[in-house]
DNA sequence: ACGCTGCATGGACCT
DNA sequence: GGTCCATGCAGCGTC
């Protein structure tokens, strides 16, 4: 980090790595401090985001001067300056009390003095407060000068946390913000410089502290925006209400300050929308997430949850009911809170800070109002759950359905103050069709649309509303969330912002198909395999795990041969290369050894660029459709490998046979309830040999059953793919013609050796062809993986699927049972095939059949 | 059969 | 590992 510098003037300690750490920075991360003094860096003092984003240059009200950057101290400051104006330093020295100068304030600002150079200077805190710990430094007092200029500016839980510390701003903010100070506190009463609460060295050791003050400094805009009258009490950020009034009794007010919480639900997650307050400038206009009001109890409200209305909205409610609202939190409607039911779970700390108390689990009938003024009654009630409680809302759908409220849908939970009465009311998705309305109305009795439209795109800053993110992301994000089918999908994707989005045609391009991932699994590099032969079948076994090898693309020619081509790590040149050459993940010209005029990268590439370019458009576009066609297929078809091995597990046959009656499907299968019938569960501990072909009990008519299914799809599939293989045929010449008339047709490896998966099924089919090619595992959209019985090994499962049924049988060596059957080999019709297969098959799994011995 | 109610469950998130 | 909360579902009441 280099080498940092103290900037206390008598410290002046120099220093690479040995530091304290100090107040949080709005960016993420702190500040650091001097471990000899105590006092800031030199660089400390500059704000992270300043630097990194810019986010809130604002402009003098008077001389247009911009001043500082958003970051918290100096957003403290100017959203002070908001209340009666934003002033520049020299504004303010123009017209602040010009008694009010730097040398004469005792305890505060007399720490920081300007040196020969104009620069900010920071002197032994000792020199200037009594007692005081050195450990804050100069700008730990700031906040202690704005106090003591106006007491009543600070809430009381700010005055409490007295050490306050306004720790980034840079020297020349420092500057502005004392003449902001000056300016704003001006238009203030009393200014009462030197009080004794002043002098008072409290609770200014903690660092712990310092971020209280950060925390409450965050959101003084809020209630200044709510034009209090006059007075201390009314400029307090949350005026407590009834709720708050229970325990005020208990607590003396000026302790019940906002608690710790960062400015922000997370450094990162505003981060997503900062910029966005580049141009914006009016913090008031900002949907910024607030801490919202101090409620009861002592949970912290999570971020998602805490109000984001705009200072203007707020404004404007105030103005409309002539008192004071208070945010007191929202929630994102889920599927089950807009459904029918009619109850709207509410967050447990919310609910518990700012609902009347319950003790009875039937809870308490609440009044609320909505926006327009209509009042709901709902009951207010809990249940118990894991030790805790629920907290829910019920008779809420007339409500919702008044609101003209979806899944998505924001709801908000407002009071009223002086009075208490709670208000609700709702902000819309934005990706409604509606939203070009956007009636936010957060609390507005009377509906009063409050310009929500510009800015709740992207002003918000909240990381849990799906109105963030601009573009397609952003739209992605906001159909997840609205659709409640997709919600468990949405859930990981949607609230956190952890995962890269991409819109689905970006993701197609970097999507890798199965068996494009096959194709490109290659041994792990010099390592040998160990040869193991099962069911006659040899299998390469390798220590390691396979690694990717590199791309390549396959093409034809019109003599019928085929060529790979791959590219260049180094140069990027397309290299022709044998089709059976198999490349490492990583691959350059100098290891092209088939090829010695083209083995540098000096070496001029074979193809012209338009070949090339046709070349990676026909493989491009050819992969989209594969790509759809899979995903239709996915859609459309049954459920795949471990999903069809899952739901078979479920539903027995059901899967296949809708015909059949259901066996009752529970989402509490894996623990095979009592009674439970599925496939699982109706095994018989031994399993073997106690079934007569006419058996027709669970066990029998189930695996029966299954067999017969197993085969019809893998008829009807196999037909369904000779279609598409002549489809695709004619597809690929129509492509061909396109490109080069030296190029007949060109697909992607992948694509060319199995686009109907059948290269999976050659490779168990003959397995003895798969050496070099290397299937590490059968392919996931096998059917045949939901076999899952006992006695059938694993190849034989996947032979089951792949192979008609006769040679399924030879296969396993049942054809002497069909002899038997029959009293010789037999000239089988498919008729008496498909009468015997049941039989095979229980034969195979070990459900001998009684009846031929006997 | 249908709807409501209260609880259980498990994934997601937080500490 | 603990907590929260969205949702599933069994049991019960009502039609």
């Amino acid at each position: 980090m280099g080498t940092k510098i103290c900037m206390n003037a008598s410290c002046q300690t120099s220093t690479t790595h040995e530091w304290k750490r100090g107040w949080p920075l709005r960016s993420g991360g702190h500040a650091l401090l001097c471990y000899n003094c105590g006092s800031a860096f030199e660089d400390s003092l500059f704000c992270d985001t300043f630097h990194s984003e810019e986010p809130g240059w604002r402009e003098c009200n008077i001389c247009s001067k911009r001043l500082h950057c958003g970051c918290i101290a100096s957003k403290f400051l100017l959203e002070l300056m908001d209340y009666g104006g934003v002033g520049c330093t020299s504004c303010a020295r123009s017209s602040r009390l010009h008694s009010m100068q730097s040398d004469e304030i005792p305890n505060g600002f007399g720490s920081l003095t300007r040196n020969n150079a104009g620069d900010l200077e920071s002197i032994p805190v000792e020199n200037t407060v009594a007692g005081n710990s050195n450990d804050e430094g100069g700008l730990a007092q700031l906040c202690r000068l704005i106090e003591a200029n106006e007491p009543s500016l600070l809430h009381p839980s700010e005055r409490a946390n007295g050490n306050g510390c306004l720790g980034q701003l840079r020297q020349e903010e420092i500057m502005h913000a004392i003449g902001d100070i000056s300016t704003g506190f001006s238009n203030m009463t009393q200014p009462s410089v030197g009080s004794s609460k002043f002098a008072k060295p409290d609770n200014m050791s903690s660092l712990l502290d310092m971020r209280d003050i950060h925390s409450s400094l965050s959101q003084p805009s809020l209630s200044m925006a709510l034009g209090a009258p006059s007075g201390a009490t009314n400029f307090a950020p949350f005026p407590a209400g009834p709720v708050e009034g229970r325990e005020q009794g208990k607590t003396p007010s000026f302790q019940q300050g906002q608690r710790s919480r960062p400015i922000l639900p997370k450094p990162s997650k505003p981060g997503l929308s900062a910029s966005s307050e580049n141009n914006k400038g009016a913090a008031s206009e900002l949907r910024i997430a607030r801490p919202p009001a101090e409620g009861r109890g002592k949970n912290q409200l999570l971020p998602r949850y805490w109000p984001r209305i705009t200072d203007q909205e707020l404004q404007q409610l105030s103005g409309d009911l002539n008192s004071n609202i208070v945010p007191l939190f929202e929630k994102i409607l889920s599927a089950s809170d807009a459904g029918r039911i009619g109850r709207l779970v509410l967050p447990k700390a919310c609910a518990e800070a700012y609902f009347p108390p319950i003790s009875q689990s039937e809870g308490i009938p609440l009044r609320i109002q909505d926006i327009k003024g209509r009042e709901w009654t709902f009951q207010f009630r809990f249940w118990p759950n894991n030790n805790s409680r629920m907290y829910v809302l019920e008779g809420v759908t007339p409500c919702i359905h008044s609101m003209q409220l979806k899944a998505g849908d924001t709801i908000t939970f407002s009071r009223i103050d002086p009075g208490g009465k709670l208000v609700m009311g709702f902000r819309k998705s934005t990706n409604n069709n509606e939203d070009t309305q956007d009636a936010q109305a957060s609390g507005l009795p009377d509906g009063t649309a409050s310009g929500e439209t510009s800015f709740s795109a992207d002003g918000d800053i909240g990381w849990n509303n799906n109105e963030n993110h601009g573009g397609r992301i952003n739209g992605d994000l906001l159909q997840q969330i609205t659709a409640p089918t997709e919600k468990k999908r949405t859930r990981n994707i949607g609230p956190k912002s952890k995962r890269l989005l991409m819109h689905s045609e970006d993701a197609m391009e970097l999507r890798l198909t199965w068996e494009e991932a096959q194709d490109l699994i290659r041994p792990p590099p010099s390592v040998k395999p160990t040869i193991v032969t099962i069911e006659d079948h040899e299998f390469e076994e390798y220590d390691e795990p396979p690694v990717f090898g590199k791309r390549t693309i396959f093409t034809s020619r019109s003599s019928g041969g085929q060529e790979q081509w791959a590219q260049c790590d180094d140069c990027s040149k397309w290299r022709k290369l044998p089709v059976d050459a198999l490349l490492p993940p990583k691959w350059t010209c100098s290891e092209n050894a088939w090829d010695s005029s083209r083995c540098t990268c000096s070496a001029p590439e074979e193809m012209t660029s338009k070949d090339l370019d046709n070349l990676l458009r026909v493989s491009k576009e050819f992969k989209k459709r594969r790509i759809l066609e899979s995903q239709k297929q996915f859609h459309e078809c049954e459920p795949s490998g471990l999903d069809a091995l899952a739901s078979a597990a479920v539903l027995g046959d059901n899967l296949d046979d809708s015909g059949e009656p259901s066996i009752g499907a529970t989402t509490k299968h894996p623990r095979h309830r009592p009674g439970c019938t599925c496939i699982v569960c109706i095994q018989p501990p031994s399993g073997k040999g106690k079934h007569k072909p006419t058996c027709t009990c669970n066990v029998c008519m189930t695996v029966k059953r299954r067999f017969k299914t197993l085969m019809l799809r893998k008829k009807k599939r196999q037909s369904e793919r000779e279609a598409e293989i002549s489809l695709k045929d004619n597809m690929d010449c129509k492509e061909e013609s396109e490109v080069n008339d030296t190029m007949i047709h060109e697909v992607l490896h992948i694509n060319n050796s199995e686009i109907e998966g059948n290269q999976s099924k050659k490779q168990t089919e003959k397995p003895e062809t798969s050496a070099g090619q290397i299937d590490l595992n059968c392919h996931p959209n096998r059917e045949d993986m939901s076999l899952d019985i006992p006695g059938l090994g694993t190849m034989n499962l996947v032979d089951t699927a792949n192979s008609p049924l006769d040679s399924y049988i030879k296969q396993n060596g049942l054809s002497s049972l069909v002899w038997d059957q029959h009293g010789g080999p037999a000239q089988h019709s498919g008729e008496s095939l498909r009468r015997l297969s049941d039989e095979a098959f229980l034969a195979s799994i070990g459900w001998t059949h009684e009846s031929r011995r006997d």
